[in-house]
DNA sequence: ACTAAACTATATTTC
DNA sequence: ATAGTTTAGT
């Protein structure tokens, strides 16, 4: 009376091989559009149902954190009252986040080869580590002439996931640079260590340690694990693949599916020579090829096949559709790149107007162009999202609050408690830390130990003793049972306690005031990972392993993202913008041939994220940074590449002289009506980088309401009893009407409204509503 | 010792 | 355009 229904059915015929593979290797090579997230999440289904294979025994792993979560919720819809006994789910996490959570919970070994670590180490993100680098630069007294940060942490960078220890590098630098650097990256190594803390290249580097060295926790991992999947296996590296091959050590059940057309993240380290060799590495893997596209029409995906075909270093695929050969691909030259951006605004106004129910995407090769596009869409009065740029987890003032939160919970975190140490100021000036660095340089000692040492040694002057010894005796009471309290109480004793709040009330400004805001919404965030049993740990974890790719709301009728970010999306209508040689493909892949590839496949993916309509423009002039001189620019090759047949000049290629009037009769209509367009760092968007679990999406979990509307509005706290449905007074912004109430007491999260200033979610116990 | 204004060198993509 | 750094002023 087993209900296990058939996971094979509606699917073709090589999904369904795919599907029905069971032991042994397996190799998917899925061309965009393919259908593999259904291959995925139905060959899980498939194996629990037909082979009564636990879900706990399953792990699947993927790159971002929202592909794992609508992965995971595929799964659970695919096996919910279809699978007799599955009762547990397969566990579904990005490489990241299973090394995190790996680490933390059987790392204990690894302080035998890694001094001094334990389970509760810091994660260090990009700014953190630059952070380091600058530190270590001055120690050494070195400038950024001498090597771009930038440059040193992507060669220490590579340097790591090619397990080169700082000796390698010096014994086989062959010139000075090279030489230093692996005094800087010994320095830097060194640094991570006394701080107790790994940066993302060691958490996958730290867990392939754990694994090789110590047979237990892989034998129990081999055990646990009977089926190992990796998606976007064409982006991964070589720790990636080190630590999937010891995990799938003992049975070899290894399913990876990708795409070597898309492998887009040379850069980052990725070796598309792992999807390349896979057959080699793998003996008597079975290869299968969906090429079916369910997406695009004919001629967009003839279009992408025809450019990426000019690629060598392939497997070799060809897509093809059943659908038809819907419009041409859509040309536009135009003569600068702030027309260009009109015309995207223009056309993609006329396309909604005509089809409201679709999205449409504009894609770029670097964040910075999204700024012209930006404007171009406000003038029309049209929402739009931008996914990625300066998010929400990298501003300044969420940075800070995080870092109060390191530096509580590992006072090892040298690097946070720096951030923190003056930030609001409160009298310890630039010399008085380096003091505290130099003593604890010379003396082994962390900054937190130092600083307490030399308290203890009454090594400072009167004025700065009292400032520091304040600053001890807070952290100190904030810190004592951090781990045990709700992280929304410690949060919110950060913001009062340190003075944070109060400057940036006093500030006043505008920005001050956004700012304010996105910290309450850091408030609303802790709160729900309070609910969700989350340790502050965990809720660091999050933070710090949350990426731009997470927040991208599918639903949004416009969005703007780098091609990057468009991986994995699809949408209706697509703008490819600044298709200019030197842009896209860009300057720094111009001399290489391996780059060249790379930047070729990025424009295959953007291609290929079209549904209906793909529309691709270039400028004949950009100016490179404000004030310069505006450059001539040269088409792309990749357009070039397109096949003529396939492309069509821009329909009556609206002039500058029709644009520019358009132009003005658009700024007028946007004046009136009051702009509602930006929705950029959205506070809205916040929650959803906090939201979407790595460890536990909530099932249906409710997605913040649709696309935001509204430029983050401060808020200060509202001194009246409220009740659901009724009007509360705010201090600053007046009457608003209370739509939603979830929760009571001083835990009750309420949803006002204040006309003109727009929907503002709030804590009561933080806002300082009592509800009745 | 800190702040604010002036100056200058600066942008690829990001887990 | 903007971030980061230097300089002058408090």
């Amino acid at each position: 009376m087993c209900l296990s229904m058939d996971f094979l059915e509606g699917l073709n015929p090589r999904q369904k091989e795919a599907v029905a593979h069971v032991e042994g290797p397996l190799l998917v090579l899925a061309g965009a559009g393919s259908g593999k997230t259904r291959v995925i999440t139905h060959r899980m289904a498939h194996l629990m149902a037909a082979h009564r294979v636990p879900g706990w025994a399953i792990l699947a792993v993927t790159f971002t954190n929202k592909a794992s979560g609508e992965m995971r919720d595929r799964v659970r819809t695919l096996i919910t009252g279809n699978v007799a006994g599955a009762d547990s789910l397969p566990t579904v996490a990005t490489f990241h986040s299973f090394c995190v959570r790996l680490l933390r919970r059987e790392g204990a070994p690894l302080a035998e080869v890694r001094p001094g670590f334990t389970p509760l180490f810091s994660i260090y993100d990009d700014d953190d580590q630059l952070s380091i680098l600058k530190s270590v630069y001055r120690q050494l007294g070195l400038d950024e002439k001498f090597l771009a940060y930038r440059a040193a942490l992507s060669r220490i960078s590579h340097a790591k996931s090619h397990k080169e220890t700082p000796e390698d590098l010096a014994r086989n630098a062959t010139d000075p640079v090279s030489t230093r650097l692996a005094v800087i990256y010994e320095r830097y190594q060194t640094r991570l260590l006394e701080s107790n803390a790994l940066d993302f290249d060691d958490l996958l580097l730290e867990a392939v340690r754990l694994l090789a060295h110590d047979r237990l926790t892989r034998e129990k991992l081999n055990r646990r694990y009977e089926f190992l999947m990796v998606d976007e296996y064409q982006d991964t590296n070589r720790s990636q693949y080190e630590l999937m091959r010891l995990l799938s050590s003992e049975r070899g059940n290894v399913a990876v599916v990708g795409d070597e057309d898309q492998s887009i993240y040379g850069w980052r380290g990725a070796n598309i020579r792992n999807i390349l060799d896979f057959e080699r590495d793998f003996p008597g893997a079975k290869t299968i090829r969906l090429e079916q596209n369910y997406r695009s029409t004919k001629n967009i995906l003839e279009a992408a096949s025809a450019v990426v075909a000019n690629n060598t270093e392939r497997i070799g695929k060809w897509l093809w559709t059943e659908s038809g050969a819907g419009e041409k691909v859509t040309l536009y030259e135009a003569p600068d790149a702030e027309n260009e951006a009109l015309w995207i605004a223009d056309t993609i106004e006329a396309h909604l107007s005509r089809n409201p129910q679709d999205r449409a995407a504009v894609l770029y090769r670097t964040n910075a162009q999204s700024r012209q596009i930006e404007e171009a869409l406000r003038r029309y009065g049209r929402k739009y999202v931008v996914v990625g740029g300066f998010s929400f987890y990298q501003r300044a003032e969420v940075k800070d609050v995080v870092a109060y939160l390191k530096a509580l919970v590992s006072p090892q975190d040298s690097i946070s408690l720096l951030r923190v140490i003056n930030t609001p100021a409160r009298g310890i000036g630039r010399t008085t830390v380096e003091q505290i660095e130099q003593y604890g340089l010379a003396h082994g000692l962390s900054l937190w130990a130092a600083l307490e040492r030399m308290l203890e040694e009454r090594a400072f002057p009167a004025r700065a003793e009292a400032a520091l010894s304040g600053f001890h005796r807070m952290m100190s009471e904030m810190a004592t049972g951090v781990e045990s309290r709700p992280i929304a109480e410690t949060l919110r004793a950060v913001l009062e306690n340190t003075g944070y709040r109060t400057m940036l009330e006093e500030e006043g400004t505008q920005e001050a005031q956004g700012r304010l805001g996105n910290l309450d919404e850091l408030l609303n965030a802790a709160v729900d990972a309070s609910e969700r049993g989350e340790t502050v740990r965990d809720f660091l974890d999050h933070a710090a392993l949350v990426s731009d790719a997470d927040s991208v709301d599918e639903r949004a009728p416009v969005s703007l993202l780098t091609m990057h970010n468009a991986k994995g999306l699809e949408f209706p209508v697509v703008f490819i913008a600044g298709l200019e040689e030197g842009l896209f493909p860009h300057s720094r892949s111009l001399d290489s041939e391996m780059g060249m590839e790379e930047e070729r496949r990025l424009c295959y993916v953007g291609m290929t994220r079209a549904e209906k309509r793909l529309y691709v423009s270039w400028a004949r002039s950009r100016r490179r940074y404000g004030g310069g001189q505006p450059e001539a620019s040269i088409r792309s090759r990749f357009l070039q590449e397109v096949p003529p047949a396939l492309l069509e000049k821009a329909r009556g290629q609206r002039g500058q002289v029709d644009l520019y009037a358009e132009q003005h009769m658009v700024r007028e209509t946007a004046r009136k009506n009051l702009y509602t367009g930006k929705t950029y760092n959205s506070v809205e968007n916040i929650r959803q980088f906090f939201a979407g679990g790595a460890q536990a999406a909530a099932p249906g979990a409710a997605k913040p309401a649709a696309v935001p509307h509204v430029v983050p509005r401060p808020v200060t706290p509202i001194r009246k009893k409220t009740g659901v449905g009724s009007t509360i007074e705010h201090v600053k912004y007046g009457r608003g009407t209370i739509l939603k109430l979830e929760g009571s007491g001083e835990d009750a999260k309420v949803t006002v409204n204040f006309p003109g200033y727009g929907l503002k979610k709030l804590v009561a116990k933080y806002a300082g509503i009592k509800i009745e």
